[in-house]
DNA sequence: CTCCGTATATGACAGTCGTCATAATAGACC
DNA sequence: GGTCTATTATGACGACTGTCATATACGGAG
């Protein structure tokens, strides 16, 4: 999640998304968006006059987006692409992480947005549920694309998401990327069984 | 997820833990468990003198043991078990009470406190730990009672538990069970495959 | 220079939070 | 009855929060 120096609107959802995964939403504070974005704090209701709910909204959507961009970049430096490879590749992205940069930095944005507002914010709900489906659905198409059949490729996604969302939370908890590992390693032959289909 | 007639600070511990899996812990005032659990407000301070991390820690530790029985009763109900069907009878209760009561009383209470107190208070992040490993011994165990190898029990509960609360997540997003049914579905010829030692 | 829309600054507002101090009540035991 | 402890009641405190109203600076167009 590398700091593009675009304007103090980008920042301030990009700095949103930064804190809501390692603080939740609820305890984000919007002078803490500013501050940690160097924005000032009068630009707050001028870039987003829905307020917070608005702007954690944005935050989950840029989320989602980015969750997308990855899985494309995994797939277009993969030399020989395969299902179990290209989880490892987004697990990856959290083992090494939590290895170099340790656990202070949080976990996904989604998932926070997911736990904090999905039962009072009806619009935060849904803009989760959007960040999930723009993220599945180029896996799903990345497993389409290694020879799994098309019927199962978005459920094979649907798995592999959960699978990597529990094993984040499990982690943060246990500050140990044990549980990212393990799902990697447990979940590997599924995933590649599944390039062959049944009928051959 | 019975409401036992308990004493008042039972009845708020299991408050706590309702309202956090559904609002979240920071936006679950003190004030709101009391009401919530018809206990008096003042008896706040005399039963949780730790203030509120005492409350959520408690109440997360609540959660990890509610869970772990439950997969007991799971295995004593089951004539035939295996692992496919111990986590098809997890990921049931969540599918029938959302089926049945919505989506409105939330997620899973260990995964609301991770994600909004992993960062910020320590014992509550052990708590969430303590959690999740009181979970996952009872499955290992269950596993290799079904014939798993011994080595493989413990990371395939790991990954049980996983893509379990990944699902939660998406389904909740989603206000759709569809995430579960197809983790349950997706996961089991896995699950049943590693019954067979490759030895045999 | 004037004008004007975008952008920023600043402070106040009402509300809620967790915490605490204080005091009244209830019930058991001597 | 008196006494002690466990429990409950109540109100206040300071520290936040999100929101808003208002006022200032910038920077091109006329």
């Amino acid at each position: 999640m590398a700091g593009a120096e675009r304007g103090p609107r980008e920042r301030m959802v990009f700095s949103a998304a930064q804190l809501i995964r390692r603080d939740g939403v609820a305890a984000t504070g919007m002078r803490d968006v500013a501050a940690h974005a160097r924005a000032p704090r009068g630009s707050l209701r001028h870039y987003f006059p829905g307020g917070k709910e608005q702007l954690v909204n944005e935050a989950v959507d840029w989320a989602g987006r980015y969750a997308a961009g990855r899985v494309a970049r995994f797939l277009a430096a993969m030399p020989e692409p395969s299902p179990s490879r290209l989880f490892a590749a987004m697990a990856a992205q959290w083992i090494d992480e939590y290895g170099s940069a340790g656990f202070e930095a949080g976990g996904c944005p989604v998932a926070a947005a997911t736990v904090d507002c999905a039962d009072a914010a009806e619009s935060t709900r849904a803009a989760a549920a959007a960040a999930f489906a723009r993220w599945t659905v180029p896996v799903a198409r990345a497993l389409a694309g290694m020879g799994v059949p098309e019927e199962r490729a978005e459920p094979l996604a649907t798995l592999m998401i959960s699978a990597l969302e529990g094993a984040i939370l499990i982690a943060r908890a246990e500050r140990d990327v044990r549980a990212l590992t393990t799902v990697t390693r447990e979940l590997a032959p599924l995933l590649d069984a599944a390039t062959t289909p049944p009928r051959a």
